[in-house]
DNA sequence: CTGTTAGCGCATTCAC
DNA sequence: GTGAATGCGCTAACAG
């Protein structure tokens, strides 16, 4: 593939050697300048600078991480069997998608580069592949995505090692930051949009207890609810994200002697299953049902009807957790929990009430 | 967020040399152990891995990449700006997915990382962002997707660092290694299919001529129909791979005195496209045309009709030139050229043809 | 403000 | 077969 027959391994052409030399001064004043240290005459500043441009000088990430106290990379984890599934699958992952755009870009704003790990819970090594992945590649900073978000081990894990963590798509936790969105404002902001409709009768599909943002959601639906004075328990039904569980649950709401005239459903995946419950009970959507979708994929956008949905705001939460995880000083307090803004986007599937 | 108001970065817990006492070897034997290395008596060995093992050893990859000639990093680049614009516009990019998907999991099987990288190619920077970028990682391969694929300078480039690259999506080509699947005979695989349901005015969409595969798809395409006694040139229209071109094509072809009954699309959203431009002309799909996608993203399943699309075997190919990069010796012949086999997924949007 | 010294953790020469 | 030096490119302490 080369010219050369047996390439030794060329080291890196230019050092930072070469470029104090260019400059005519120390390595560690280069230093100073790569890294915006102190202390440097902006006169000295300048020269170092033309080195480096003239010599093409670009710092080497392994010398700097192995010599240094940063490495200049961020650990994004992510749970391996969904992720392979919807690749497989051809359904696409837009977590990721929006994790990688925000996380990625940001990163990249400040010198850093994301990357991103695949991660077993199931194969009861979880800890292990973390441990190693922390101890060979010693990221400044790791970010974690549901379901690894709540977990307690990996968070106590990466306390340990003191690396800075950050859990998308949840509040509160004893360590690391938070970044999340209002998630009982977005079921609220559902409710109170389908209300605005004319809707009194509505349904809702709770997602999986193990996630604190599905006992937001159901917060916000019920207090939403009991605001506008028609909540109806019996109109709540347990999910976990699922498109089975959320095909069941609509079932049995459809069932219902006084059914509900929407539906709101945790889930992107449940409030297909409500669509497709739906169709297949040749219940018009929306003329007969309302639907509200708790995600915003772009799947969404191209069933028929296309969905009304909250949008999660997942690539600014990537974003977020980037910024805090590069920028976080040791010493300083800083706001752990951040939550950012949704937005209710409204398509075919709402339509104000029938009756 | 730690404990410790001002915890000095702790240096790598473990290192080799805690192993190489525990085992009671020199940090050298370690070494040979971990990289596999010849002359270690088994019994060692043994001992080095329990020794390993029992003191959770992980090696830094800092210092095995600042020190040896491997940096245990694969580095695949894309085109920042629709991959971009994919993602915040919700189509999420099936090419990243299963570029991640195939590229991530065979690298991992390998021990090896795979970085994603997004490059500019619209900024006149491109070359030197890659040049920095492989300066910082010194990746041990590189990846390169389509439009850089047919890149020359890129080639150049990398060739000239002496960096072992693979093109995907692309046949030939001087250097690197070129994974590809055979678009002449999916082209044809495509007509043969439509000519099997009856039709005889097919036409055909080709994608930009920059990219090589268009090329060869016109030509599977041409070839094909000329072996059917079918060929009319006058079905052949112009595009580019972009949904615009899609929709022009299609209505100078649907506005021909005698239309054809069916229509191959170089991409998959120029069959959308094509799709698009039937519905706003009432004309039936597939009852009064047939629509061949190239392409075989999520979206093809969920359009109505779902589109028979051409399945590129994108997550194969970067799993295979993730083992091509990390497996070549430097002095060994290997082939350069890898054709792997696509598939035709029949869907509902191709019908016997209607006269 | 700048330079000197001393490693970071490992692989790569070489000796033995 | 195994061990002892040497240095990769850089930053962190310190000294001046």
């Amino acid at each position: 593939m080369s010219d050369t027959l047996n390439p030794p391994r060329k080291r890196q052409a230019v050092t930072i050697k070469h470029v104090a030399a260019e400059a005519g001064v120390s390595l560690q004043t280069v230093s100073r300048v790569i890294n915006n240290g102190p202390n440097v005459t902006p006169a000295v500043k300048e020269r170092v600078k033309a080195a480096i441009e003239k010599l093409k000088y670009v710092p080497s990430l392994a010398a700097r991480g192995l010599s240094g106290s940063r490495s200049y990379l961020i650990l994004a984890l992510n749970d391996k069997e969904p992720t392979v599934e919807g690749w497989r699958e051809g359904r696409g992952n837009d977590w990721i998608d929006q994790m990688l755009l925000g996380g990625m870009l940001r990163s990249a704003d400040f010198g850093y580069r994301m990357l991103f790990e695949l991660v077993d819970s199931h194969s009861g090594k979880m800890i292990e592949q973390i441990e190693a992945a922390l101890l060979s590649l010693r990221p400044d900073g790791v970010i974690l995505t549901p379901p690894h978000t709540e977990n307690q081990a990996i968070s106590d894990l990466l306390s340990r090692y003191g690396v800075p963590f950050a859990r998308l798509g949840s509040r509160g936790g004893e360590d690391g930051f938070s970044i999340a969105m209002d998630d009982a404002a977005a079921a609220s902001a559902a409710v109170d949009h389908l209300h605005g409709l004319g809707h009194r009768r509505i349904g809702f599909i709770t997602g999986s207890p193990e996630y604190r943002a599905s006992e937001d959601r159901l917060a916000g639906f019920r207090d939403t609810m009991h605001k506008h004075q028609c909540l109806d328990e019996g109109l709540i039904e347990p999910g976990d994200f699922s498109y089975q569980a959320g095909a069941e649950a609509t079932r049995r709401l459809l069932a219902l002697d006084n059914p509900p005239t929407a539906i709101i459903a945790s889930s992107g995946e449940m409030a297909l299953a409500v669509l497709g419950v739906a169709r297949e009970q040749r219940i018009a959507v929306p003329d007969a049902l309302s639907i509200v979708s708790f995600d915003d994929t772009p799947t969404m956008r191209l069933t028929l009807p296309p969905l009304t949905a909250i949008r999660q705001p997942i690539a600014p939460m990537a974003a977020t957790a980037a910024e805090l995880l590069i920028t976080v000083k040791n010493g300083e307090a800083q706001e752990r929990s951040h939550i950012l803004p949704f937005e209710l986007i409204v398509r075919q599937s709402t339509a104000p009430c029938p009756r």
